[in-house]
DNA sequence: AGTAGCATGTAATGGGTTACATGATTAC
DNA sequence: GTAATCATGTAACCCATTACATGCTACT
């Protein structure tokens, strides 16, 4: 039982779906793919966590729908009762930063204005999915709680890393040129 | 050659170092275990990305000293221009919140109260990393200014997911009580 | 005598991505 | 026709953690 297969698990609790659709669903909150998925959704079936069942369909290929069980429930409320594990974050625009002492301001500038791009389209992302959201979602006890406040956290981050990146934008605009050039920098 | 080895390459760009201070000093924007780093190393000077040589030390056990070859500057700089790949974080608490639902008002207090202490501790350290700099590092050029911005980016995210478990908080403080309790609230 | 930090390595295992493989339906 | 989406699976490989293994020095 590893962190994904709790997230299958939480997801399952909600509604009964396919691989497919957990592994589209999953995607906001832990990036796997079908080929991770499918494999662990057979184990936890072995396992007593969740039932499987073919739903035939005429537009579509036919589906594998999954259900939680009550021991997948139960497994589930003892995971709630653990505290979480600390967060892990893997950027190469990190290390990328680190040695921007050996390279020349259009490249750092092509850098941090392409990951700027990447946070403007999260922002954007976020904001509409939160507006969609019905009031009710808002409160505690509500099923999409959990939902909305996990899209304010990364609303929050995107905004905040969105900041940084126009921040170090300007300043690498701001800063002097390499050499040669005698021209007066205007900032 | 994965992202590790570039982070590596980066940091010996800095300075001739050994694996054990390496993994020591990549730790806060690459986590890597010292199983992971070494064998990656002896392939790198296999590579000829790297040379190492063994230093002898009387207060402490000897150790092996790695530094960048030309080669090795020719690939970090080939590195740096090309584009950032996307960051991916994965953060247990985000899969919990999602089945927030099926939990009661102490154990969802429980999670995010453990959270927001490791949110300030995180503030507190990227402050005082940052107070500590010299005000050179703040500009582009300085060898150091990778690092000051990449500690401003940590400091404003940890600023902002603090914010967000105190709003959580106290929306999960101020939630209606499950049942029986016919005490009131006072909030 | 025992613990903590420095220092280096390998082996086993688990987690995750890429590639291989198949096949249906719908829309252009 | 052919591309896109839906749908499921396996195999090979790489990345990362845990555990195994050793040994030095300094401090309590």
């Amino acid at each position: 039982m590893n962190t994904l297969s709790y997230g299958l698990l939480a997801l399952l609790a909600r509604k009964r779906s396919s691989g497919y659709d957990l592994m589209l669903r999953i995607q906001p909150f832990w990036q796997a793919k079908h080929s991770q998925i499918y494999p662990l959704l057979s184990r936890m079936e072995e396992q007593q966590l969740l039932t499987a069942e073919w739903v035939k369909q005429t537009d579509k290929p036919d589906k594998k729908i999954y259900a939680i069980t009550p021991l997948g429930e139960q497994r589930l409320h003892e995971w709630m009762q653990m505290p979480a594990s600390e967060p892990v974050t893997r950027d190469e625009l990190v290390l990328k930063a680190f040695c921007l002492w050996i390279t020349d301001k259009d490249t750092a500038l092509a850098l941090f204005r392409k990951r700027s791009i990447f946070y403007q389209e999260q922002i954007h992302y976020f904001e509409q999915a939160i507006h969609k959201m019905p009031d009710e979602s808002h409160q505690f006890g509500s099923q999409d709680f959990g939902l909305y406040i996990l899209r304010q956290k990364a609303l929050g981050t995107a905004r905040s890393n969105m900041e940084w990146t126009t921040w170090v934008i300007d300043m690498l605009k701001n800063a002097a040129p390499p050499e040669m050039s005698s021209e007066p920098q205007h900032h």
